[in-house]
DNA sequence: GATATTAATCGTAACATTACGATGAATGAT
DNA sequence: ATCATTCATCGTAATGTTACGATTAATATC
């Protein structure tokens, strides 16, 4: 059917696999690392930076933002948009109750 | 066109996104989850346990083995799976230097 | 007011994902 | 040898994702 049957799981694990999808693709990855490494908001040049069409850099913006990772306003002809941290330490900590988890197993056992 | 463009990112930043969409599904993450926790393999129910279809599961098992996060070996007549202990490690370690990183921006600029 | 710039949105095509049922291959039990 | 069990694989339908060009809306400049 394509559609993802959310119901079958646990609030959390749909959450953790939400964030996942928000990252799962180098073009918002990279956004991300771009907003995470200058102390301001960045402005525009964003479609030049990744070397995809407008509209895409545009798609993939919205969905960083429906996922709540950045804030987009707008500042005279073109729009700015940082992170929004406190969402991003959300997010951090989510993925990392996940990826913190030791393995009970210690080496292979088949 | 439907097809990520891959060519245009670093290959860190691509192996991030595949590791992140390697879990970004409900379905996969209870796995890891079960498999995190049990310290033997796991054999046969998760299809009981996950409440889709057994071709469904099947697939998503794949998903994860072809992401080298889980081995199965044929035990039986049943298949057991376990963690990549390993790899989970490296996965670890991986999205963990993604989301370790401390936002430059102290708090939100616009 | 007319024009240029910037980014969002719309429409659409190609491809990927999710899910299921049916079939097939392998092993264990009878 | 036959049958049951278990899982992988195949085929397929529905939906989602990725990407682009074209259009639209808003602001800045002339």
């Amino acid at each position: 059917m394509g559609t993802t049957k959310t119901k079958l799981f646990t609030n959390e694990v749909n959450a953790i696999a939400n964030l996942a999808k928000a990252v799962a693709h180098p073009a918002r990855i990279t956004i991300i690392n771009r907003l995470l490494q200058t102390e301001t908001c960045v402005c525009g040049d964003f479609v030049q930076d990744l070397g995809l069409a407008q509209s895409t850099v545009s798609q993939h913006l919205l969905a960083l933002k429906k996922a709540g990772l950045i804030q987009g306003t707008i500042q005279g002809p073109s729009t700015c948009y940082c992170l929004d941290v406190d969402q991003w330490n959300e997010f951090r900590k989510s993925i990392g109750n996940f990826i913190n988890q030791e393995a009970a197993l210690k080496s292979l056992c088949c």
